[in-house]
DNA sequence: TATTGTGAACCTCTTCACAGCT
DNA sequence: AGCTGTGAAGAGGTTCACAATA
């Protein structure tokens, strides 16, 4: 379920604050969704509430990353070291929850061998001799939308089957490859839409 | 609808390789959808498209920046001027479409009156100074988690109503607010989430 | 002929509502 | 009494399939 990792951050930061146990209304607030939508995405994973009593925040975070793979091991190869690359490395979670960061690379040669959180930046053309850069590895794209492309079929043709793409260009990957595109500007366009659409709501209350 | 961003990175991309027309099916491979999707998304807009040929790319584009309210003027403040931070002022998706960043903010004393992307990054405590900003504004967090929740506060409390969140920690904000939630981490738990479904796929085909 | 636009069928996700457990 | 887990109802989104049209 998508939803999980949404989850996780919120017992993720419960936790942090010390509180034990957490029933599915407070979780939905903060989840911004409703409260049966929180147990029944929970109970496909097992039934680990108490009635009465609720949710106990340390074991359902345990049971969450199982269930996100986060005790397996992801390898993680980061292509373009740029301002975003820099921070995608330093986040919290790409080197948590069972990733790995691998290796980082860039085309800039002034990039090249610079060292960014613990990693030294590698030449694109050594990315085929990474050591355990298997099947399992994901590959992230952060470069420049023109470099893009070109970085993702150098990815697959190394074996990289799931990519994770940063860069504001559309990609495309052969049927076995799992693409999933983040694009920064398309995240603010579409809460420019929502707001639109609200207020369109406000002006027009008989359209709700 | 939440897919028109999408539709619109693609039709840029198409334009900006001179090609004129579309037609659903193309479209649908790219934005990895079902062909009668695109057209049912599209003709919400209206009947841009001409039967037997497609749709006109750049026509198609323009309406679909009405649809946005990329015709609009969405006034962009951003606080947290670390490499993410600077990534999104450098991010083309910021500054063009309806979206004009007004100011940048930070905490840390030794990024204020740096300049970053032709603005120059001032002081949290001069937030309520900015000009234009005003309840159409958009807020965007990109702070590390410790100190995401308060200048979420900051915001709300000068009409901010509408919120980008980056930080990796779950905010709450009043109702009239708008929030949105990107974390990296996430994005890349829910890549793995898939694949590791896909695997157990593939194991089992008759599970799928 | 090629492709759109769309009613209708279908399906998946969401929400309700409550029995069942603590 | 309080809250989970879940069947059933409902809503919303997706896909089919084809008439309409350039």
């Amino acid at each position: 379920m998508v939803r999980l990792p949404v989850y996780r951050r919120i017992l993720s930061d419960l936790l942090a604050e010390d509180r034990r146990t957490v029933h599915s209304e407070q979780l939905a607030e903060l989840a911004q969704v409703n409260a049966a939508k929180v147990r029944k995405d929970l109970s496909l994973l097992g039934s680990f509430g108490t009635r009465g009593t609720g949710y106990d925040v340390g074991f359902l975070l345990t049971q969450i990353d199982r269930a996100l793979g986060a005790e397996d091991d992801w390898p993680v190869v980061i292509v373009g070291i740029g301002n975003l690359g820099t921070a995608l490395v330093n986040s919290e979670g790409f080197s948590t929850r069972g990733f790995r960061i691998l290796a980082l690379f860039d085309a800039d040669p002034a990039v090249v061998g610079r060292e960014v959180g613990g990693l030294t930046v590698r030449s694109m053309d050594t990315l085929g001799e990474t050591p355990g850069l298997g099947d399992s590895a994901i590959g992230v794209v952060a470069t420049p939308a023109g470099a893009a492309q070109q970085v993702t079929d150098a990815l697959v043709a190394v074996g990289v089957r799931a990519i994770l793409n940063f860069a504001p260009r559309v990609l495309t990957v052969p049927p076995q490859v799992l693409l999933r595109h983040v694009d920064l500007g398309t995240e603010l366009q579409v809460l420019s839409f929502f707001q639109l659409r609200r207020r369109a709501g406000e002006r027009s209350p008989a359209a709700g």
